[in-house]
DNA sequence: AATCGACAGTTACCAAAGCAACCATCTCGA
DNA sequence: TCGAGATGGTTGCTTTGGTAACTGTCGATT
């Protein structure tokens, strides 16, 4: 009988290393800013793109609608985002960062990306084809 | 003021391809035994080392305790699963698989190693590095 | 042997995520 | 122009996961 061992098993062990890099990844915004990770997503996308939809978000981040629209109304509470209502389709909200919500961003992104080079660094010459193999991936596991 | 791709922030690239990967394989053991994930983990992990406490299989499949005692009960209503109590310590029980348990994991098996293999060949010759970044990475992100 | 702290496991409670139903609006065709 | 289907977005329900409190047992110290 064939056997498996689960520590060595790919599926397990991506998600193990995704849930570590995740958890310590929140201590980058976790201190100054309480983000969830879906309130990070919309904050991110939505300063890399400017005035965008929710649907348009939820594409980008991979997101469920649902995840968004709270995500969304989240960050509106906190007055990082305006809604305002698109002229030429009454269904659809264009939703853009206010002044404070671009300030935050700005303070997490040089700790976001210090911490992605931080993760780089260690894996030293082994960083290059990890991102290969994580493209290879993605494209094998595309987006539903 | 410093940019960020979300796209292509590793913690964001992980997470995602993490979930299609654990989605997909899903697929493996779905159709027939209606699984969840942590079930799985404790059927394999029994499987790997036959009898076994809860706090060891937890330990061994990198869960919460409650995570655990809940796949517990669900694998023991299928009838997959024995609890006996441990002699030298009441507090604990020692846990093993019956006979379709392991028939079950057995079927499973060959399936889940397929599936890996698809992925491992599909990478070709970036697999091998993959394999190491991965290992050093938990590494550097190590189980709590 | 009585008690106190540690520990295995369960349960209760709360936050997060997905699914499906829903509302409002748009588009297209008769 | 009006009706049917599609679409953007929200809400309600259910499932899932985590935290913390609880139960019962052990080991050690007295």
């Amino acid at each position: 009988m064939s056997k498996l061992a689960l520590e060595h098993f790919l599926p397990y062990r991506l998600n193990r290393l995704s849930s570590a890099v995740s958890q310590q990844f929140r201590a980058v915004y976790g201190p100054h800013h309480d983000l969830t990770v879906p309130e990070w997503r919309v904050l991110a996308t939505l300063a890399q793109f400017g005035t965008m939809t929710a649907k348009a978000i939820g594409k980008h981040s991979s997101m469920h609608k649902t995840k968004v629209s709270r995500a969304v109304r989240a960050l509106e509470e906190r007055r990082w985002l305006t809604r305002c209502e698109s002229e030429h389709d009454r269904r659809e909200e264009s939703l853009s960062l206010t002044a404070p919500g671009l300030q935050a961003y700005g303070e997490i992104v040089p700790r976001a990306l210090a911490f992605e080079a931080g993760i780089l660094a260690a894996l030293g010459p082994h960083a290059e084809p990890l991102l290969r193999a994580l493209a290879l991936m993605e494209e094998r596991f595309p987006v539903d």
